[in-house]
DNA sequence: TAGTGGTCTAGACCACGGC
DNA sequence: CCGTGGTCTAGACCACTAG
């Protein structure tokens, strides 16, 4: 035992081989911290870490219990379609299908494509009060999916997955037939309270979001 | 500025307001310690917490720069659907409509209902070699969804996104035409080396899943 | 009110990795 | 090499809260 992980790795050990089992309360951090031949500051900070993962519940004056249902939770990021293309060894191309300007809201309709088969068509809007760089870009050559992670960063947003009907205008962009059942991913994207974009990304038939746990 | 999470607001706010740049170097822990006269290790728990949010990236010798594309994170549990529907408001009722088991493998198909109307149909399969408790339970009263998770804790697992078109079967207990467009969700579990449970779950039309980023 | 975790400090040593 | 972040320590005080 040396380090603070090797400490988060003992913890985790009893907890999952049900030494310490769940909803009971485990030793106090000065107790372990004798155990381990430890400062108590570095057991604090193996247990904080399993708290952070859902492991552990720790309260004040009332101690550390081992969690009823441990959730482990599945991280996604905001998808970039090169990139999750290009990670798949082929060639990322779009095309932008439309663009028009009415108030302060940019509208892009832009299809894009893996190996020249279609992956995704993204249907987005801009609000230029908040993005007012974005009026004055080129979407031929740079997607705005790129260009708006690098450069309209925010603070918080809402991602919402679902299953549509392919409608006409997505089975002709797909190539797939009407009604064919498409993923889509709604997303709208805040910086302070300003909504800086706002986008719906139906995806070619088959396709399939993967998430590690 | 007293504690680590004030050095992190203000860290977090000169990232948003740029006086700090995206991919430029920021001043050193000891220097920060200076500015903000705390010790070091302050700073570093502040500087950490930033960088675990990908705000940051830190790297020895290197020094802590400011992430090119802050690329924040949508967090997604393993969806319990009686908390699901009982968030909402509904009744959570369910309906064990097939089990068998063969070799080392229990199957069940569910139907998972709010306030009456069907939400999900659960189509399962428990390893019993890993999870022998499982066998002697009445899948009935208490669902093979919850049970697992208050008595099969996992390491990791996959989960899987994706759209397909109601088959008979499932039209038939999700009420709806053949061909719907139906969000389902596949997934695995294991713990250790060991595959725990498989299922997939297909939503009643319409489903959306919901994320904060 | 007493006992727990949360945090801070000052100092120290170490590991990594640009130079 | 040597500066940076990563970590550990021993001790201290504080915040919260169960009893």
């Amino acid at each position: 035992m040396q380090g603070w992980q090797d400490i988060q790795a003992e913890a985790l050990r009893r907890i999952q081989r049900r030494e310490w089992t769940p909803g009971s309360l485990i030793p106090g951090e000065a107790e372990l911290a004798r155990e381990f031949g430890c400062a108590r500051a570095t057991v604090n900070r193996a247990l904080r870490a399993l708290a952070e993962d859902g492991w552990l519940e720790r309260r004040r004056r009332a101690g550390t219990r081992v969690a009823l249902s441990p959730q482990r939770r599945a991280q996604m990021s905001v998808p970039v379609l090169r990139q999750e293309i290009e990670a798949h060894g082929y060639v990322y191309t779009h095309q932008l299908l439309h663009a028009h300007t009415m108030d302060d809201t940019l509208f892009l309709h832009t299809l894009h494509l893996s190996d020249g088969v279609p992956y995704a068509l993204e249907n987005r809007e801009i609000n230029l009060s908040e993005v007012p760089a974005a009026a004055s870009e080129d979407w031929t050559t740079l997607s705005a999916n790129e260009w708006l992670v690098q450069n309209a960063p925010f603070d918080h947003g809402t991602m919402i997955y679902e299953a549509i009907a392919a409608a006409p205008f997505e089975a002709a962009n797909l190539l797939c037939a009407e009604g064919s059942p498409l993923l889509v991913l709604r997303r709208e994207t805040f910086s302070g309270t300003g909504l800086i974009t706002c986008v719906t990304l139906a995806y070619a038939p088959a396709h399939a979001v993967r998430l590690q746990i």
